[in-house]
DNA sequence: CCGCAGTTGAAAAGTATTTTCGATTAGAGT
DNA sequence: ACTCTAATCGAAAATACTTTTCAACTGCGG
């Protein structure tokens, strides 16, 4: 599983393991593009300003995402490689793994990818 | 030019072209992914309030995109198709026109897809 | 040019996020 | 295992951001 190697880069870069933090990965790993509110849900017994730095941190090591999905700034972790189909009437948001994404074709700059994200907006089977 | 054209969309929904709108509107345009400070800074003359209402209504009618580019929200005006490079070490952040998405591969789903937004991360040619 | 539904802005309320600082703790070194 | 110390934690306070309220104002259809 991938949250082992999330600790082992987390340790590589100086940072402790603390019981909070791993916490906080779990509840992360527990849901999708959650709130601060889901996180802190899953997660009671960690402070809330702990959570804020824990996830400033993961960001800043690149284990996870913050999108915005419309609402406030959501989070996931950025190990599994995902999109999101947003509807626009009903507000739902699927996943979908296939990458649409021809990196090729940017490949040519001096510009080092290592991340991305993609959100596609529009109207979902049922609102139709 | 594409502000004629969200002004008629604005009126076609029943919304009035009212110069606080069009003020925010001349703003968005005369600047990318833009913060509300920026923006607020480029229509003194409108209240905060007015501001928000008027990016909330943009964002429903399809004429303004709200991005997440690691800091607060950002808005910008959906027209102008592009996406963005972010560098994760030193911030800056450029836009490439150049659209390496394979929508077909989305085609076959129920789905009807009317926008999106692609954010890539990395490192620029002068971090590197 | 009248009237009114839609719109505005100031202030207040409500949320969200960051800073501060004394207490606590993970993990390196022994 | 034990100590030590820099890193981390959490509660409260400060700050920043966003939404609600409501009385006054205005674009635009008739």
């Amino acid at each position: 599983m991938g949250l082992e190697s999330i600790v082992g880069k987390m340790r590589g870069c100086g940072y402790k393991a603390t019981p909070q933090r791993l916490a906080v990965l779990r509840a992360l790993a527990a849901g999708r593009h959650q709130s601060l509110g889901e996180i802190r849900t899953r997660c009671p017994e960690v402070g809330l300003v702990t959570i804020y730095r824990t996830l400033d941190l993961f960001s800043e090591i690149g284990a996870v995402r913050r999108l915005d999905l419309g609402d406030g700034p959501r989070y996931e972790l950025a190990e599994d490689h995902h999109h999101h189909l947003i509807c626009e009437s009903c507000g739902a948001v699927s996943e979908f793994e296939r990458c649409p994404l021809d990196l090729g074709c940017i490949g040519g700059m001096e510009f080092e990818i290592t991340a991305h994200t993609l959100e596609i907006y529009g109207r979902c089977a049922g609102c139709r």
